[in-house]
DNA sequence: AACGGTTGCAACCGCGGAGGG
DNA sequence: CCCCTCCGCGGTTGCAACCGT
């Protein structure tokens, strides 16, 4: 089949938004093809699906980059590179076009040529030849009673996890499928990670986190606390 | 006020991968 | 296998808003 003659591109107006609505609201997410036909639209099917992801679907945060977001872009950026929709994955709220387009404004050009250099081969380091190192099993158990103690005071929970931690776990793992890059098993065992008992899940929680309480996937993420503990061990550690 | 340059965002395009026949 | 269709991704473009002169 051809190129689509005469369908309408440019800006959307909001009778074309509300007809897309409907059309999604009756028949669900999916079947793109199908979608412009149904709605009595004059779009290609990627034009609707392309409006929908990323401007009519209910949970867009709309807005500044916070600060943590815009440091989890980063780190999650420096592994993996222009996999806006992974980064996004990982970023409750965020489309994959809001962080390349953030990307592309504000940080790319904060990125040095020698910085680039370092990250990529840092990348194929980290996930093609990951060097075992291992943790400091003191470092993980004061972690624990850290997030216990401050619990049980009342007094400021620790804060939120290395955000490392978050998107190891991120990456790896997904609604209890493995991540693009394996098993957080997998991960355990190549980073040479010993099996730890869980800490108290509520004591190490930040409840100010741009990360809490987004989604029950979010959630899960940061309530792991024996893995970010691992990590963030990892990162600061070799024994 | 008028103009030209810059910025940031929304949207388009082309390509590669997945899946079905 | 091969072909075809559809989907989703990343790169790029278009344009309105903003800013400085």
């Amino acid at each position: 089949m051809g190129r689509q003659l005469g369908v309408r591109k440019g800006a959307w107006t909001q009778e074309e938004d509300l007809l897309l609505r409907k059309c999604i609201e009756k028949y669900g997410e999916g079947k793109w093809n199908l979608v412009p036909q149904r709605a009595g639209l004059n779009r290609c099917r990627k034009s609707c699906r392309l409006r929908w992801l990323n401007y009519l679907t209910s949970n867009i945060k709309r807005g500044e980059f916070a600060v943590d977001e815009i440091d989890l872009i980063i780190r999650i950026h420096k592994l993996v590179g222009n996999r806006w929709s992974l980064i996004a994955g990982r970023i409750p709220g965020r489309t994959a076009n809001d962080i390349k387009n953030y990307w592309n404004s504000h940080l790319s050009k904060k990125v040095t040529s020698h910085d680039k250099r370092e990250t990529a081969k840092a990348s194929y380091a980290k996930v093609l030849k990951p060097q075992p190192r291992r943790l400091s099993k003191s470092l993980i158990t004061s972690g624990n009673l850290e997030a216990s103690r401050r619990k049980e005071e009342g007094g400021e929970p620790l804060l939120a996890p290395d955000n490392d931690a978050i998107w190891w776990k991120g990456l790896f793992e997904k609604e209890g499928e493995n991540g693009p890059l394996g098993s957080a098993d997998a991960m355990r065992e190549l980073l040479v990670i010993p099996a730890i008992d869980n800490g108290d899940a509520e004591g190490i929680r930040d409840e100010n986190s741009t990360f809490a309480g987004d989604s029950q996937e979010w959630d899960d993420l940061i309530l792991d606390p024996s893995l970010w503990v691992q990590l963030e061990g990892n990162c600061l550690v070799d024994t």
